[in-house]
Formats: C-alpha cells, sequence, structure tokens
DNA sequence: AAAAATTTATAGATAAAACTGAAATTTTCT
DNA sequence: AGAAAATTTCAGTTTTATCTATAAATTTTT
C-alpha cells in the first residue's frame, strides 16, 4: 500500500471512472487500473465494482475510502507543512564573517535582509577565518561567510560569489599597465598578519618580502582605508576587492590599474558546520547574497 | 514521499539513531540512511542533526514527524480495517446451486457455515445450471454452485473439487466388471432434460439413445432417488457422483459396479458474475467448502 | 595521543515496481 | 447484432528500494 495508490482509488471514486480519474492523475488508464487492482489485492478488499455503471464503489470500499482520505489528508498536510517551514525565515542567526568580505558586503546585504525577513535577528561576527571555523565547529556561529578554498575537510562550503582582485596604486614611472608577473616587483603593501586576503595575494603574486620599502618602516595595515593611504603616500600599489574598489572615490577610482594578461580572483563561500538547525535559513540567507552581490559585480 | 520513509523517521526519531532504526525497520542502515535523506531533500527539510550525540531531530523535523505519525496512524488504521473486513462475515447471501450438487453438498456444508457464521444468512436456491447463470448476470443470484466447464466466458468460476462418477446398477449376466467403452451399450436412466449432469454423462459415455428400454416405456427421473428405483426395476445402469453414493444404503452400496479401465469425473465449482459486492462472504464459502468436502472425498 | 570501535554516508549492483503504448477483451448503447 | 466506449492484459522501459561492501567521521578506549 501507498499513498499513490489511496490517491488513485480517491480519484476513481469521484469520477467514477477509470479513464477521467486516470487523466486527473496525470498517468495512463493502464497504471491506474493496475494499481487499484493491486491495492485491491493486497488488501484483499474489493473496492469498486466494475460492472456497475457508471462504476460504483462497493461497502467495504467505501469503508477503506474514508480511511484513504485520512491518509491521503494527512499526506498533503505534512507537504504543506514542509513548504510553510522553508517559507518560515525566523529566529536568530549567528553569522561570522571576515573582515575583508564584512566591509563590502555586509552595506550591500544587510538593508534587503532586514527589510524582507523582519522576523530574522542576524547575528553579525567579524572575525578571523581561522576563528570562525573553530567557533562554527564549536556551534558558536551558525555560518560563515569566507575566502575559499579552506583546508577544513569537516566544513561544507557552497560558493556564493567570485570577484576580481583590483591592482590599485602607482605603476613604475613611463609604464602604463602591468602584467601578472611583474607584480612580485613592485612595493605592495598587505592587510596584517591573520588576514587571509594577504596570504592569497602573496600566494598569487608570489611575493617574497617588501623589498623595496623603507628599511626603517615596517607597516601593516588592519583596514582597506589605511592601506590606501599608505599606498599613497609611498606611491606603491595593493590589491582591492572588486566589491570594495566599487566604493572608492573617483579620485581614487582614477588609480585603479588594469593588469593586462588576465585578472586575479577570490572565491567567496557561504560555509558551515552542522546546516541541521538552521538549514532553511541558512539557504534562504545564500540564495539572497548571491543574487544580491551578482547584480553589484557585473 | 511514502509511508515508508514516513517510518522510518519515526523509528530515527524513536531510537535516535540510524543503525538502531534500520534494525528495528528490518532494513540495512544503508537503506535507512538514504532513505531518510531522500525524504529530506524531497521536502527540502533537515530532519535530524546527525552531528548531535545522540542524533537529535531538529525544530523543523519535529513539525514533520508529528505530522508523519499522523499519515501513518491512519495508513495502520487503513490495515486494519481491511483485515476487519475480510473478518466481517455477515449479510445475505443468495447462493444458486444445481440439484445434482445440492444432494449431496448441502446437508455437509450447512451445518458448519451456520454454526460458523451466526450473522451470515444463506438464502439457497435450487435452480438448472441454464437458470443460475441466467440469475447471476441479472444480480438475481449472488453466487453459484456448478459442474464446469461452462459456456459463459463471462462468468468466473473457481474449482471447488472434482468428484468421480460411480456406476450402479446391474452388469450384463456373467460379467464381474466393465470398461468406459462398454458403458454406451448398457441400458443408461439418466436424469431429466435440463439437469446438466445428464448431458454430461452422455458425452462421457458417447450414449446415443436407450434402445434397450422397453420402447412402450419412457421414463427420465428428476432425482437420484426415482432413478435408482428404476434401475432396479428394470435391472439397468445409471452413474452418481461420488458424494451421493456415499449415503447409500448398504444394500444399494453393493451394487456399485467398478469401471477397470479409468474414471468418469466431474469437476464442481463456485461460479460469480459480480463478485464485488460479496467478495469476501464469497471467498470465505469457497474455502470452506473446499475444505470440507475434500475430507468427504478422500 | 594513537588505536579501536561505533556510527553514518557513499558507490555499485540487483531485483522489484511503476509506468507506458498498443492490443485484446468486455460492456454498453443503438 | 454491431459500433463505440471503457477496462484489462501484455511486453518492454524506466525508476526506485534495497543490499553488500567500503569509506569517512566521530567517539571511546588504551
Amino acid at each position: 500500500m501507498n499513498i499513490q495508490q489511496l490517491e488513485y482509488i480517491l480519484a476513481v471514486d469521484q469520477f467514477k471512472s477509470f479513464s477521467k480519474a486516470a487523466d486527473y492523475c496525470h498517468v495512463t488508464q493502464a497504471t491506474l487500473s493496475a494499481m487499484v487492482k493491486k491495492l485491491e489485492e493486497q488488501l484483499d478488499v474489493v473496492i469498486f465494482d466494475r460492472k456497475a455503471n457508471p462504476i460504483a464503489t462497493t461497502e467495504n470500499g467505501r469503508e477503506i475510502l474514508v480511511q484513504a482520505q485520512q491518509v491521503v489528508a494527512h499526506a498533503n498536510a505534512l507537504l504543506s507543512s514542509s513548504k510553510a517551514i522553508n517559507q518560515k525565515i525566523e529566529g536568530k542567526v549567528k553569522l561570522g564573517i571576515i573582515p575583508t568580505i564584512a566591509s563590502s558586503i555586509l552595506p550591500l546585504i544587510m538593508k534587503t535582509l532586514v527589510d524582507k525577513y523582519p522576523t530574522l535577528h542576524l547575528e553579525i561576527h567579524e572575525v578571523t577565518t581561522n576563528q570562525l571555523v573553530k567557533d562554527l565547529r564549536e556551534g558558536k556561529l551558525d555560518v560563515g561567510i569566507l575566502s575559499t578554498p579552506i583546508a577544513a575537510t569537516d566544513l561544507e562550503t557552497s560558493l556564493l560569489y567570485v570577484e576580481d582582485l583590483r591592482l590599485y596604486g602607482y605603476l613604475p614611472s613611463g609604464k602604463k599597465s602591468i602584467s601578472k608577473s611583474e607584480l612580485n616587483q613592485q612595493r605592495m603593501f598587505l592587510l596584517q598578519e591573520g588576514h587571509c586576503l594577504r596570504d592569497q595575494i602573496i600566494q598569487l603574486c608570489d611575493l617574497k618580502k617588501n623589498k623595496s620599502l623603507p628599511v626603517n618602516l615596517s607597516v601593516e595595515s588592519n583596514t582597506f582605508d589605511t592601506l590606501l593611504n599608505l599606498v599613497d603616500t609611498f606611491q606603491g600599489m595593493t590589491l582591492l576587492p572588486a566589491l570594495y574598489a566599487r566604493q572608492l572615490s573617483e579620485t581614487r577610482m582614477s588609480q585603479l590599474v588594469d593588469i593586462h594578461d588576465g585578472s586575479l580572483r577570490r572565491e567567496v563561500s557561504i560555509c558551515y558546520y552542522r546546516p541541521y538547525a538552521k538549514w532553511n535559513i541558512i539557504r534562504r540567507l545564500q540564495s539572497e547574497i548571491t543574487e544580491i552581490v551578482t547584480v553589484h559585480l557585473k
């Protein structure tokens, strides 16, 4: 016995015809006939009098149909519940996000999320990648947004978007553009130790150390803002995520330099260790963020 | 979604363990895991937090489980109903039966049936095969007992038993036994026109007409009793169904003759045109009759 | 902290089942 | 009696549930 078979007999009872019932159930007559017959055999109860015209429900069949209605009604209620659950976005969600992503996407997404889901309380924590992974594992955070790939295999990640890293700064005199391979010879300013963007850039540009900096100065910034000031002062360069570069002043925008042989990129993903409790909220966050950011990135 | 999947999640919820639930459901853990996962995907609701120890039901899962319980409970109620229906043997059943069968099996079965099913009212009609078929088609009778095969293809028949036809009467002088092929040369007494047993015997024995009867006598009987008296008077022979022959007096029993090269037989079947309304009663009748008669025939 | 034991997930193979389209049968209507 | 409508049967395809074996992860033990 299965729910579908019960739906079939309900339809036959309703339409008093196997073929009409089959249409209604979107299967062929043959299928419906066979399934009704099978159910009758399994229950050992003849539900319909096929020789009556129109087809009649037997006395015993009536009893079965009353029960079938109950089963199907509750099954539909269950399906409705599942839909309702997926629409109900409420409760508290602790979102961890690394600073270099936070600065660019929080302004973009927060208003939409707060307006669209008034019953959702987003608690945002700006933390480093390492801390984020730790907090997710310990259940201190529900979900994280960070740059992938990451080493932790026990965390599940799902890509939100890929953004270019834009080169900002001052080219060596006489140059109009630059190629990837030349980047490691430039005076490159980076964020402090602990920012994963720092490590990514070092890797991407194959940087060893900032040889060209004045030896009496060892400065590393914690924010892009400080970084930009340093770059301007020392006529160096740095790399900025595309979404951050978007909001630069016009003066600074003009200092963005194209790399003529391709581009540098980073992946931004949503990440969770126990997606179970707040699965539907997390999925909703994911789709909202992807949508909003995609619009702003193109 | 199907009922089994719902039973699986109920078990997991109960045992807080996939493997224990799998044992309980008599499937492998792999199967149960896969089915739970599939259900979660279909509903887009994560029901269990597998990283909790022991496994926990999520808040959303709790909602689903409450509904699942309803569905499964009603499905079980339906199955119980079908069993109850099959045990409930009551109401009126109009049983048609041809005379040559009635005389032997009614005494055998009636007491058992009446005692065993006090709420069942059997209304018995003794009718010829032709009338029986007609009445079944018209719904005047619910079920018939007759000798098969019959020509009517629109009636369903189900074999009850096969009984030998016993040869009764007086052998030609000097003979101790007889062979099948000799039967058509004997003075054979038959039931009246209309009894299907008459036609069967004529066919089985390849009888043309009763040449050896005194020309001034044309007699055909309506009952075996009259037939036997005729046979005794005229020193002829006749064929009696085994169940009838069982109840002959000892004197007459001694007049039963063996056919030395095999035996003549007839099939007795139960027959219905619309088994729908009283299906379970008919099936019960069938099994009871088969059982009782089999005991008496061996 | 490594090793062992337990638990859940995954992959590939298989057998059962649902389903379809077409033909055959049955029933109804004229 | 014969045409039309409805249902069942049949052969072949696709889907699905299930199993065994194995892998991955977690917890417990040593």
